[in-house]
RNA sequence: GGACCCAUAGCCAAGCGGUAAGGCACGGGACUGCAACUCCCCCACCACCAGUUCAAAUCUGGUUGGGUCCUCCA
């Protein structure tokens, strides 16, 4: 498998640190507010990245945090008049929710700042004892000299951020580069800590939290690509400075969504919530997988409808071919040229898969099978051929994490469909169109 | 101002040196009791200019037009 490692700007192949196992983390949201549709796109690629590991026999370990700590936090539970705690709770449910609701699994190690907070605290003194940070009337500071390869991730050089630098109003600070991991304050939610009352700053966080969960460097670590300065950068120096590795061997990053070619913003209201998306989820996650995760996307709702249509036409088939291959009289026995052309597809998808999860390559394998699979129904397969081709569509369709659901028919409704076809035969339209009312009404059909 | 990315059919989107995947829409057929579904065919000289090469959408330089990061942001 080949990865884009935004470390190394360059593909890859992947060699987890052990065999089998991935462990992978991926910045998670500020519980501040509902998520938007730029927010998904990590929610969704990722979880797209653990159902690939999965499916080839890798136990995944991922961890994603909640940041519930943060200054917008605070401001919003100031507004609403509840605690800081409770608005995180909050957000977090609704996130968890809507991340179910794109067809991301939820049941990942889901660390919260506020639970990591005498370890965050430690750290901070750690760096402080290694001289890697500095403390000045109660804030701590990072000191991004100690650091020889900082800038490395993000492809700049010190030079060219301190002439880029805005004039820094906190001259205490020893350079305008060195960043914030402890501030004091009073107000809102704060923590005790030797050196003052404050709160962490929000680069500390998710290096803690990796540290703390996987005790050593991890395979994966993702997130939008916003993220890679300074985020990703600081995160790397710290664990550079404490724990003498780059805190993740892989650095994946998405690229961003744009609403009508224009950047999506909270604040200027042109903000679409995960929740206030029309239609069926499940056609918004094939949407965003039809574009290859680390180029831009834009949104539009025409682009919506498309795939709308697309993801019918896909569950109208795994359906069809379902029902048919439960129905089949012929048990004939799958012929090699039928498995080759379904073996021809699944490798298809595989191969796109392992080059740095090509998922718009593998929805193309997935529509070649597709149309084979009307094929087979129109050529009357066998049941299994049917059955063979609908497992692997489902494969498919469970890696990308868009799932037709499918049950089995009791004998009452084989009987039906039995009926129907002998009526139909009959040619006795009325009746055997009412029949047919009864297998829709019942989903059946 | 610095760093970087992108420009492929009406729309979306792969490809990353050997003569343009896929989807949607359009058009033409087929199947069909009616619906729905489905199948087949058709649909691009890859922003522009110059170069490198036997060979370029793919490499190099320039032009134009978009976008991202440098600041909270997925």
């Amino acid at each position: 498998m080949k990865i884009w490692n935004t470390y190394t700007n360059q593909l890859e192949d992947f060699v987890p640190k052990r065999e089998k196992e991935v462990s992978m983390y991926v910045c998670g949201p500020t519980v501040y507010d509902h998520i938007h549709i730029g927010n998904a796109r990590p929610v969704i690629f990722f979880d797209t990245v653990t159902r690939y590991f999965s499916s080839l026999g890798y136990h995944v370990r991922f961890a994603s945090n909640f940041t519930d700590v943060d200054d917008r936090i605070i401001e919003r539970a100031r507004k609403e008049q509840r605690t800081e705690l409770e608005v995180g709770d909050y957000y977090i449910r609704q996130f968890l929710e809507a991340a179910e609701s794109l067809g991301s699994k939820t049941d990942y190690i889901q660390p919260r700042v506020t639970e990591y907070m005498d370890k965050i605290i430690d750290f901070i003194q750690e760096l402080v004892e290694k001289e890697a940070a500095y403390v000045v009337d109660g804030d701590v500071f990072f000191r991004v000299s100690k650091v020889a390869e900082y800038g490395h991730l993000s492809n700049r050089n010190l030079d060219e951020l301190q002439a880029g630098a805005r004039i820094e109003l906190n001259q205490r600070k020893e350079s305008p580069l060195d960043f914030v991991l402890w501030k004091k304050t009073d107000s809102g939610i704060h923590w005790h800590s030797p050196f003052s009352d404050g709160r962490p700053g929000w680069h500390t966080e998710c290096v803690v939290m990796v540290d703390s969960i996987f005790h050593s460097e991890i395979d994966i670590h993702g997130g939008g690509s916003d993220l890679v300065f300074p985020h990703h950068e600081n995160e790397i120096a710290q664990a550079i400075v404490s724990r003498h590795h780059r805190l993740a061997r892989y650095w994946l990053h998405n690229g961003r969504l744009n609403i009508d070619g224009a950047e999506m913003h909270k604040s200027e209201g042109n903000a679409l919530f995960v929740k206030d998306l029309p239609g069926d989820k499940r056609a918004f996650r094939l949407f965003m997988l039809s574009t290859h995760y680390r180029s831009p996307i834009n949104f539009r709702f025409e682009s919506l409808s498309v795939y709308e249509n697309e993801w019918k036409k896909l569950e109208n088939t795994i359906k069809s071919l379902f029902r048919n291959s439960e129905l089949a009289t012929d048990q004939t026995p799958i012929q090699d040229r039928e498995l080759a052309m379904i073996q021809q597809y699944k490798t298809q998808f595989i191969e796109a898969m392992e080059l740095d999860f090509n998922t718009p390559n593998a929805i193309t394998a997935l529509w070649g099978l597709t149309k084979q699979a009307n094929i087979f129904l129109k050529e009357k397969a066998s049941g299994a051929t049917l059955k063979k081709t609908v497992d692997q569509l489902r494969a498919m369709l469970d890696i990308l994490g868009v799932p037709v659901c499918v049950k089995s028919l009791s004998a009452d409704e084989k009987k039906l469909f039995a009926e129907w076809e002998t009526l139909r035969l009959k040619k006795e339209w009325a009746k055997a169109d009412e029949l047919r009312k009864e297998l829709q009404k019942r989903e059946l059909l």
